[in-house]
This record gives C-alpha cells, sequence and structure tokens, in this order.
DNA sequence: AGCCCACGGGG
DNA sequence: GTGTACGTGGGCT
C-alpha cells in the first residue's frame, strides 16, 4: 500500500466492465510531483424511497434488479421517518429504475434521486475540491513528463480529506484570433492567425502563421501546425487551470470546428482525453478531463456590477489601467497589412491573454475559497450562480446532520414584499447618522428560527409569531436552515478574528476570502426562500423574513426619533438621520 | 402590468 | 448524465 496526497481539482466517473469507476484528478504534492488520477471501484450509487408501507415496499423493491435495500431512518422535515436506502449497481440504472420504482403503489416518494454520482461522492465521503486529499493504495500506472510526471492510482479504503494552503498551481490563459474582413470571423471561412498564451508563472508566448521580429512571437507555417502546436502547448505547459475570456462560447468551439477540419485531434486533457463542450441550457461550457477551464467572462458578469463585461472594461475597472486596444474591425487590415500593424495585433493579442491571466490572479482566489466550502467541483462552481452554490452547500450540510434533502420544487418565482423604504428627503444634510443591523435577514432567520419544518400550524410549542402574517414558527430545536445560516456566520467571525491575529499577509488574504465567500452564502440563503427552484423554497419563510425586517427597522427608527434624531432616508436594513442640536 | 425573446461577449 | 437550464431589458400586447 502506498499514500498520495494531491489537491483535488476535478472528478468524474467511467464505466469499466459494467461498473461505475469514480476518477479523482489531482496535483500531486509532498514528495511526488506531477499529477495523479486515482480510481474508486468503491462507492455504488442510491437514492432513498419513502415507502407507504415499509413490507411491502420491500416486496415490490426485491422484483426489481437492485444491488442492496436497507432500512434506515432521516430526519425530513423536521421528523425522524423511515427510509429505504436503494443501492444500484450504475449510475444510469437510477435513470432507468426511477419512474418504475415511483409507480409502484407501495412507494410515497422518491428522494435524493438527483444528485449526480460524482457529487454524491464528494459529499458522502466529506471530500472537497481545492483541498488536499490523502489517498490509500497502490500505483497502476506512471510515466514522467514536464512537470513531473503522471500517475494512475487505485484507491483501497477511504480517501481523506486535509485541511491545508493552497498553493502553486499552473494557470495557463489563452486567446485565439482570426479575422474577416466584414465582421466577425466565420468559422467555416476564416483560419486561426493566431494563438496567444501567458500562464502565471511567467511563460508568454504567441503561435502565428506569420513571421514577425517579435521575441516571444514563433511562426508556424500553417494552420493545422498551428493548432498542433497549441496541443502540444497545453499538454508540455500541463496547467492545473485554464482561463480564457468567453472562451466557452467563442475560443473553444471555433478551434473545435478549425481542428475537426483540418484533422487535428484536440487531446487537451491529462489523460489525452479530447476536450467536450457541453449545452448547459443556453450556454456552452467546455470541459478538459483534469484541468479546470475556467471563462472569467462569466465570473464577470456575476461578480462585477458593470454595464458591461468587454475585456477591456474589465480590466480598466480591477487595475485602473487601459489595455492596448485594437477595435475589431481593424483586425483584418492589421493582419493582411502587415508591417507595424502586424506587430501592434501581436502586442495587442498578447496584452490581452495577459490581461486575462492577471484578472484570473485577482478574482479566482474567491471562487476557490467558495469551492472549498461549497464543495463542489471548482468547474461547476465557477458556473454556478450564488443560489445553486448555497444550494450544494446546503445538499451537504443535510447529509452531514443526517437530514433528508427536499425534492425539487417548481420552477416559478413569487412576488414577496420587500423590505421597508422611506425616500429620501430632499436637501443638503449635514450631521449625519447611519444606523444598520448587521446581516439584517441571516440574524432574523436564526432569532426567529425560520425554517420550512419550523413553520407550525398549531399553538401547542411555544412560537415566534410573524408580525403582520402571523405565521407561527417554534423556538426549538433549531430548524435546519437556522442552524446552517448561523454555523455560516461563526465561520465567518471565527475567520475574521484569525484575520486579526495572523501577521502573514498571504494567510490574512486568504482567510479574506474566505469571510468574503462565508458572507455571500449567508446573504444569499435568505432571498431563495421565494424561489421555488430552491430545494428549501418556502413563500411563508420568505414573508416572514421581511415582515419582521421591516417591524425591526420601523421600531428601532421610532426609538431613534425619542432621542431626537430624525430619519432622512431608510431602506431595508438601516437608516440615515440628522440630529437636531437646536 | 405581464409575457416573450434576444442578448451578452468574442474577432 | 442519478440530464438541465442565466439574468435582464426592451418591445409588444
Amino acid at each position: 500500500m502506498e499514500t498520495r496526497q494531491f489537491v483535488l481539482l476535478d472528478i468524474d466517473y467511467i464505466t469499466k466492465n459494467h461498473i461505475a469507476v469514480i476518477r479523482l484528478f489531482g496535483r500531486l504534492i509532498g514528495e511526488n510531483e506531477g499529477s495523479i488520477i486515482a480510481l474508486d471501484k468503491s462507492f455504488r450509487p442510491y437514492i432513498y424511497v419513502q415507502p407507504h408501507d415499509m413490507d411491502n415496499c420491500v416486496n415490490d423493491l426485491s422484483e426489481l434488479k437492485l444491488l442492496k435495500v436497507e432500512k434506515l431512518q432521516k430526519r425530513d422535515n423536521g421528523l425522524l421517518k423511515d427510509f429505504l436506502k436503494v443501492t444500484l449497481n450504475h449510475p444510469q440504472d437510477i435513470y432507468k429504475l426511477k419512474d418504475k420504482i415511483m409507480e409502484l403503489k407501495s412507494v410515497e416518494n422518491i428522494r435524493e434521486y438527483d444528485i449526480p454520482f460524482y457529487r454524491r461522492y464528494l459529499i458522502d465521503n466529506g471530500l472537497f475540491p481545492m483541498n488536499t486529499i490523502e489517498v490509500e493504495g497502490k500505483v497502476l500506472n506512471s510515466t514522467h513528463s514536464s512537470r513531473g510526471g503522471k500517475c494512475l492510482f487505485e484507491i483501497h479504503g477511504e480517501p481523506k480529506n486535509l485541511e491545508s494552503d493552497l498553493e502553486g498551481l499552473n494557470m495557463l490563459s489563452f486567446n485565439i484570433e482570426a479575422c474577416n474582413p466584414k465582421g466577425m470571423p466565420q468559422v467555416k471561412e476564416d483560419p486561426i492567425i493566431m494563438v496567444s498564451f501567458s500562464s502565471n508563472q511567467g511563460f508568454q508566448k504567441i503561435f502565428s502563421t506569420k513571421k514577425s521580429s517579435l521575441d516571444f512571437v514563433e511562426t508556424l507555417c500553417n494552420e493545422k501546425d498551428l493548432i498542433e502546436k497549441y496541443v502540444n502547448t497545453i499538454q508540455s505547459e500541463d496547467p492545473d487551470i485554464i482561463l480564457g475570456y468567453n472562451s466557452d462560447r467563442f475560443d473553444f468551439p471555433y478551434i473545435k470546428e478549425r481542428a475537426e477540419k483540418l484533422g487535428v485531434p484536440l487531446k487537451l486533457g491529462v489523460d489525452e482525453s479530447y476536450l467536450k463542450i457541453t449545452n448547459n441550457g443556453l450556454r456552452n461550457a467546455t470541459q478538459i478531463k483534469g484541468r479546470i477551464h475556467i471563462d472569467l467572462y462569466s465570473n464577470m458578469r456575476r461578480n462585477l456590477p458593470l454595464e458591461h463585461h468587454s475585456l477591456k472594461r474589465v480590466y480598466k475597472e480591477l487595475f485602473g489601467k487601459n489595455k492596448i486596444d485594437i477595435p475589431g474591425n481593424e483586425v483584418y487590415t492589421c493582419w493582411n497589412d502587415g508591417g507595424e500593424k502586424l506587430e501592434k495585433l501581436f502586442r495587442y493579442s498578447l496584452g490581452d491573454v495577459m490581461a486575462v491571466t492577471e484578472i484570473g490572479e485577482k478574482m479566482l482566489p474567491l471562487s476557490m475559497e467558495l469551492t472549498r466550502i461549497v464543495g463542489q467541483p471548482l468547474f461547476d462552481v465557477a458556473r454556478m450562480g450564488s443560489g445553486k452554490q448555497v444550494e450544494w452547500y446546503l445538499i451537504r450540510k443535510a447529509f452531514e446532520y443526517g437530514d433528508m434533502a427536499p425534492n425539487k420544487f417548481g420552477n416559478y418565482l413569487r412576488d414577496v414584499v420587500g423590505g421597508y423604504v422611506e425616500e429620501p428627503v430632499k436637501g443638503l444634510h449635514t450631521n449625519i447618522y447611519y444606523f444598520d443591523f448587521r446581516s439584517l435577514y441571516p440574524s432574523i432567520i436564526i432569532s426567529k428560527n425560520i425554517s420550512p419544518e419550523t413553520l407550525v400550524e398549531d399553538d401547542s410549542k411555544e412560537c415566534h409569531i410573524a408580525p403582520e402574517f402571523g405565521y407561527k414558527f417554534r423556538k426549538s430545536p433549531q430548524g435546519f436552515i437556522p442552524s446552517v445560516v448561523s454555523e455560516v456566520l461563526e465561520n465567518r467571525m471565527r475567520i475574521k478574528s484569525l484575520i486579526a491575529e495572523s501577521t502573514d499577509y498571504r494567510e490574512r488574504q486568504v482567510l479574506n476570502y474566505q469571510q468574503e465567500a462565508f458572507k455571500r452564502l449567508a446573504s444569499t440563503i435568505y432571498g431563495l426562500y421565494n424561489h421555488s427552484t430552491f430545494r428549501w423554497y418556502s413563500i411563508e419563510c420568505s414573508e416572514a423574513i421581511t415582515a419582521w425586517g421591516r417591524d425591526f427597522l420601523q421600531k428601532t427608527m421610532k426609538r431613534a426619533e425619542k432621542h431626537g434624531f430624525k430619519p432622512v432616508y431608510a431602506d431595508t436594513d438601516g437608516f440615515y438621520a440628522i440630529l437636531d442640536r437646536d
């Protein structure tokens, strides 16, 4: 038996002899260097069955080809209930059998049937991507490469999650150029004329089909050679993270189609697998096995509230600097006229890709910390909205607490009355005081124990009663959502105190990203209560929170007025007031 | 006011 | 892929 430690970058499963095998992709740390693919054959897919009648249900299920059926108890909506854990051979079997199981008369419902296999694996094993994982087992195969070799490993026993710092990951940004005299390049006609690279390790290079005296430009004979060079560069640089700007929707689809046309295999994965473009709704997402492809454009749209998100605009916002710009419609003439214009095009292209690296270095730490909290792959977390991030965090918490996750609900949004607002009093005010609640809504969730399962009809227990609506929330025991929210806030406070103690700049930076990530999670949760796509959806919880919010704010304003403050503006969780000294 | 649809961003 | 799906703003009814 051997031990390996690695940063968990990515995860998927493959099928071998009809058995699903989990693959963990990682960057080795410690004595061994390079990348690792660790196989785990031991994990099986399962769902929960909620029976009408336990005995009949066990009987009915025995007719189906199932691996195992076990009775167990889980807390569901606050009550301990009996369930059957149904284990199957292959994740696909769930897709095939879930309707059949649902149709059985003895079955009331099926639960947790739509948690993807690799996510289930991460949750059940307590593993967090972008953390260090320790595995025991045997090396199946190992080869050497520029960055320390590749190791194929078979896991025996339980993988362990170790707390550790995250550093030394190789980020490579790329950017392609193509041009058309009349507008956007057309993939059917217009070849790729250059590919630019920049890494956080100082690698900077342009491959092009035209010559240049610039030392960072290397010339290839034709487009086919250029794309082959592109593949070779990714394999030799062997990045953990590949960055692009709008690469999900432009660079990768473009390069893929050109490569197909020219017959170049795009073996970009650490296992030499092909890139895969998946359709996530309207969006494309390009996956490369063992590397994390992040399209910073979507990240910027989510995290920077700007009027638009061109690379130029985002770069200016984050660094206050302008980069060399060539308007899209001039690329064609620069390329064809050559000379100084062409040199400028090369410099522009390199500038773009270097900007992508800079933005990545600045913005990715938050996504990485979020990944380490949410516990799903960075690739996924980077493409999730904050609502989905929270939901996956909660699904993991539910597992930890022994709670059954609710099923998905619906797909609509209900309008709920928001916070209390008083329009500003016109005029120039001096001597202004600002009163605000710290994390108002999260605090209300905790103090009023607002959770779907604490909402009760009867008066038999001690309850908090919501203003305006009269909804009753029992005072104890603490509800699922309130306990998660308080855990999140406690974590944030703990991290803030660590920041205060720490003297190491880098450590403080990481901690600061962590506390920001927790803050985002906490403040997102309340807003999800009125999204029917949220598994813990509850219109009553949503209404109760804002009702208490309005109540607290108005009461506080009245008390302030008694002490001589005159409110001039109020909004949701705070108000401005002037103090009359006359 | 509500519904549907296109767009973003890339050269 | 244990399939699923963005947010917003404008035009139209």
